[in-house]
DNA sequence: TCTATATAAGACTAAATATATCTTATATAT
DNA sequence: ATATATAAGATATATTTAGTCTTATATAGA
């Protein structure tokens, strides 16, 4: 499991659409804009979270996105997940072969329990909530718009 | 927060080494074979094991590791935070001088909840329990030795 | 129907990170 | 002294992530 970028941006674009409500169409720009996310990369975004039926996507003239369901039925874990696939913290690498009866290791079954508290945690959150809390990551107002890589590490 | 290859190999060492119990000197070779580790890989992961106390280092002839402590107070997030540092689920990123605030962000709210759980999960194990039980990711006999990448995924 | 505007989709580039190896140096038992 | 073992750092390679660019498609409105 990691958070990756896109899985952060895909949280911010849903927010940012849940304090719109449902069914209101915001264009990929202002999303961009208001939540600093390149919009092209936002696009790609914007994709996985149509498909997995969290966000409607709206071409033409005047399009944009806008959430197909109420903030509240929206998780934070559904989020991420459409995003950077389902949440595993143990990748078990290097002996996948050996590992198809994790019941009986040890060290998998603290994996397993750490993995399963997560996605609850992230499952008992709603963006009805999120959104009616304050969040740092939603910018207030239009920002420079340059997107160099932080180098900021770990 | 990612388990890397290099955790993996800690967890896998450590282990290796708890079933010998506190004390005894087990030669890199040795555990480098058993636990089919890269023996310069597990090189540095053993000096990082030793720069946390974790484990002792013997230079020379007839060389090798040893735990410095009994394996019941090795806990799994000793070991794993030895490796790849003190875990985040949450990087921040982005934006990260916005987020000096996280106690007001609700999104960082949640991950530093569920970030807490996951440390305390992996607090509650350690190598005694682990080694007194079965592992799939030790190798009972010598491997053929090829560190060739598996290419699975995720 | 034409034009402007907006997103779709995929190729491409660049950067960061992870993984592994190689080389030279150092320590210790015999 | 010599053989054996690890230390430490440089280097190489692979993978993943992040971001950009180009061409195609869809829609509203003149």
């Amino acid at each position: 499991m990691r958070l990756t970028r896109a899985g952060e941006y895909g949280i911010r674009c849903v927010l940012h659409l849940a304090r719109h409500g449902k069914g209101a169409l915001v264009s990929r720009k202002e999303i961009a804009v208001r939540t600093d996310v390149p919009p092209h990369f936002l696009a790609k975004i914007a994709q996985q979270l149509s498909r997995a039926g969290i966000i409607e996507i709206l071409q033409g003239a005047n399009g944009g996105y806008r959430l197909l369901t109420d903030p509240s039925g929206i998780t934070l874990l559904a989020v991420i997940e459409a995003i950077i696939g389902e949440i595993s913290l143990n990748d078990c690498v290097g002996r996948p072969e050996s590992c198809q009866n994790s019941t009986l290791c040890t060290v998998h079954r603290v994996w397993n329990k750490a993995n399963q508290q997560l996605r609850a945690t992230l499952q008992e959150t709603n963006f009805a909530t999120l959104a009616s809390e304050e969040a740092c990551c939603l910018t207030p107002f239009p920002e420079t718009g340059d997107h160099k890589r932080p180098n900021g590490k770990k």
